[in-house]
DNA sequence: TTAATTCCTACTAAATTAGTAGTATATTTG
DNA sequence: CAAATATACTACTAATTTAGTAGGAATTAA
């Protein structure tokens, strides 16, 4: 599972992304009500994904948060890994979290490993080619599709 | 990231699956010995297993485990289940562990959940389609791989 | 009857995750 | 310059989950 704060990182980038265009800051207490976030939390994990270059920010009053880079640039395997969050569900096929089973005798041999291992680049395969700018588009895809049934009655 | 409970209980089950000619209880101290488990966790393991239908028991001495089904009929997604970890990467498109996201407006139209949901179905596509007796096939298969560079030298 | 084993409940310890407090620093605006 | 309003940053605390253990009861074979 994805902890909170990888959750709630995407979905504050997000949130950046959906006003992408005028790309001017937006504060961390707007950012925070609207998708229902931990302030204080928020600040933390705004601060990291800066850190780790992927948002800019402005002090003082209007100041703020904003993408440095475009929402088609930023995916969603990257926002995973840089807040924590190991995508293989085995340490001895993880890039970033590796570790190697303390009693495998051979990693190469281990037929376990060897399922899991597909499993990760299946995952993968669709985390690293799904941006942010692809996600939004997936909503707007959706409501489509959701809203017909609406007003149909 | 399964948690180190599943890791030892699909390594405990293929130590029975391997001897699942003979399907005579196998003790518990010698399937921790063979994988470097804890034998009290590996106790607690098998026995919820057991409660679970995996895998049979006998009392007393001469006792042990051994596999209720056929190593082809136990299928990985099944004991990631049974042990309590989460194959998706969000509670809201978890079919054993689902919670829907508070802040969610609605999840028809999620964005993430739906790239996330995709990686659950390509995700479990694998394991349910995996069985005991497909992890040992990998092993000999890699070891056949594995072994001629060995000698060659 | 003894030795060896599983059964089962109830813990404890360790690690991880989630979230908060409080102060320093920067920026805008009047 | 001063006040107001942001982020920056360090250092915690609290809650939850995971890992593992203790110890005695029940069962079986020899």
């Amino acid at each position: 599972m994805l902890q909170k704060k990888t959750k709630y990182a995407i979905k504050a980038l997000l949130s950046l992304a959906k006003e992408y265009k005028d790309n001017k800051p937006m504060k961390i207490s707007e950012i925070a009500e609207k998708e229902g976030i931990p302030r204080k939390f928020l600040e933390a994990i705004l601060l990291e994904l800066r850190h780790h270059g992927i948002v800019g920010s402005k002090m003082g009053a209007t100041g703020g948060y904003y993408l440095l880079k475009h929402p088609e640039e930023i995916m969603l395997s990257n926002v995973i890994r840089l807040t924590g969050g190991p995508i293989a569900l085995l340490p001895c096929v993880s890039l970033n979290f590796y570790e190697p089973c303390v009693e495998c005798v051979s990693e190469e041999v281990c037929g376990l490993r060897n399922v899991i291992l597909e499993v990760r680049e299946a995952s993968i395969k669709i985390l690293s080619k799904t941006s942010l700018a692809d996600i939004l588009l997936r909503e707007l895809k959706l409501s489509k599709k959701v809203k017909p049934l609406k007003t149909k009655r």
